[in-house]
DNA sequence: GACCCTTTGAAGTGT
DNA sequence: ACACTTCAAAGGGTC
């Protein structure tokens, strides 16, 4: 990973931020200067966090190479309590923590991977809210309590559950708000009606995303609060502890074999049997700032639309979504960044490859067939898989082939409120050819897309279909649809 | 009951 | 480096 200085950290992704939002109106963009400069803070401490990340957090962790099972599973045990210890070496500890805002994950070196954000101001102004006001301090068994918040250093021997002041919208956010511990819900992972409609048998439930463990593998853990009993975290709130973690490294690892095959294949009799132990198995990936302000945005735009349809939400919420100012998105792409952050640290041996289903199957069905071609992917895959998983059937989605978009609906009265019209209700400007994607309409050099990952984009033009509108057979057609179509067609 | 649709973003794969 | 693919959430609709 290239070593990019806080001076130069701007350059990362900078080439996205030469694009400006020509539709947003002069005033706007005045008023955006401002929090440009704040998502620039925001993407070099990105930097600078990726930097220590890397450094600290044991990169080689987090390569895919060393999957194979126990003996890879004791060795990520072991780097990870040294990053542990050499970052509580380093003082990390005592650093601020921006996890402040999200109880019972506070880990100690997270307050290092993020102080360089906290601490140089560069939080936009909606982050910067996450600076804590007080909510009940939780003991941590083990730790002194401190009940005082007000200076970092108290920070590293309790679990002060602290609140955004956005808490009303934020933490519902959050894969790991208090809010997803609440009692009446159990873990999505194990819930009884876990999988009622996803094949991969993870609850659809506002708190899916709450990264579920297997019970079986892990012993449950009671909160020290009454009120999280019942819910199987990793158990991040008992002590976060080197062993802690190198425990969840270890659950991750668990996983691999098993969860790389595939949680949305269709359900063959084969994939139904280790379905079972991928419903418990599966982590889900992070969700991005879209997806969280998705999940904050659907109630509302239900709620005004008297529209459920989620095809129909997500369209006028990826409206919305655009229409919002740099500093709105600025909030979400912080909570994403810290949702991957805390994905990662609870899962160091995670990688989205595990979720993958259909081109992993395939390159493996391919190349068990014919063994004589055998590609560093797939060499992997094989290594991994096992050979009558790795047969499954492809989990892509056998369809139609011509389910183009809907017709545009036409002379019937709109449910949708007329500033929440669906994009085939209104007037949006067609979207740009397929070549023009976010890679070719950025200007200057091109930054590593893991680089540019986290970064508060400048909004690209909308680049997916134009809903209802029959989208042209060829070129014109949007990427998202057009690719998806093309799959779907080609599938046997 | 499984999958589709629809959105954006992150990350993985392939060339 | 770049293009492409998959998955994350949601829930009504479709088969």
């Amino acid at each position: 990973m290239p070593q990019l200085s806080r001076e130069d950290g701007d350059d990362l992704g900078a080439s996205d931020e030469l694009i400006a939002f020509k539709d947003e109106g002069e005033q706007e963009e005045k008023r955006n200067v401002s929090a440009e400069r704040d998502l620039d803070d925001v993407k070099s401490s990105l930097v600078n966090e990726s930097e220590t990340n890397s450094s600290s957090d044991s990169e080689a962790d987090r390569r895919p190479e060393p999957r194979p099972g126990v003996v890879s599973r004791g060795r990520q045990s072991q780097l990870s309590e040294e990053a542990l210890r050499k970052q509580q070496r380093d003082g990390g500890v005592l650093q601020p923590s921006p996890y402040v805002g999200y109880p019972f994950f506070m880990f100690p070196d997270l307050g290092n991977l993020c102080s360089p954000y906290l601490a140089n101001g560069a939080l936009t102004a909606g982050a910067r809210t996450y600076l804590p006001f007080q909510w009940p301090l939780l003991d941590v068994p083990g730790r002194a309590s401190v009940r005082d918040t007000a200076t970092p250093s108290h920070l590293s021997s309790s679990v002060p559950i602290v609140q955004h002041p956005h808490v009303s919208h934020l933490h519902p956010l959050l894969s790991y708000s208090p809010e997803a511990f609440s009692p009446p819900r159990t873990s999505p992972g194990f819930s009884p009606e876990a999988g009622k409609r996803h094949p991969s048998g993870v609850s659809r439930s506002p708190h899916a995303s709450c990264y579920p463990v297997s019970p079986g593998a892990m012993p449950q853990i009671p909160h020290p609060l009454g009120w999280l009993q019942g819910q199987h975290m990793y158990p991040m709130a008992g002590g976060f502890s080197p062993a802690a973690l190198a425990m969840n490294a270890s659950m991750s690892r668990l996983h691999s074999p098993v969860s790389r095959l595939c949680p949305h294949r269709k359900a063959t009799p084969e994939t139904k049997r280790e379905g079972d132990e991928d419903k418990k198995l599966h982590i889900k990936k992070p969700l991005n700032a879209f997806m969280l302000y998705m999940r904050e945005e659907r109630p509302k735009v239900v709620a005004m639309c008297k529209v459920k349809e989620s095809s129909s939400i997500n369209q006028i919420l990826g409206q919305r979504w655009h229409s919002l100012t740099k500093d709105e998105q600025a909030k979400y792409y912080e909570l994403a960044r810290q949702e991957r952050l805390l994905h990662s640290k609870l899962y160091p041996g995670w990688s989205a490859r595990d979720n993958y289903v259909s081109m992993k199957t395939a390159h493996a069905r391919h190349h068990l067939t014919q063994p004589h071609t055998v590609s560093h992917l797939t060499h992997t895959h094989l290594s991994q898989a096992s050979p009558a998983s790795s047969l499954d059937s492809p989990a892509t989605p056998t369809t139609s082939l011509a389910s183009p978009a809907a017709p545009a609906p036409t002379g019937h009265t709109s449910p949708y409120p007329e500033q929440l019209q669906p994009l085939s209700l209104t007037t949006k400007p067609q979207r740009p050819p397929l070549s023009l994607n976010r890679a070719t309409i950025t200007t200057g050099p091109s930054t590593p897309s893991s680089n540019t990952a986290s970064s508060p984009p400048q909004r690209p033009p909308p680049l997916r279909s134009q809903p209802f509108l029959a989208p042209p057979p060829t070129s014109s057609s949007s990427h998202g649809a057009l690719t998806q179509q093309l799959r779907r067609t080609n599938q046997p």
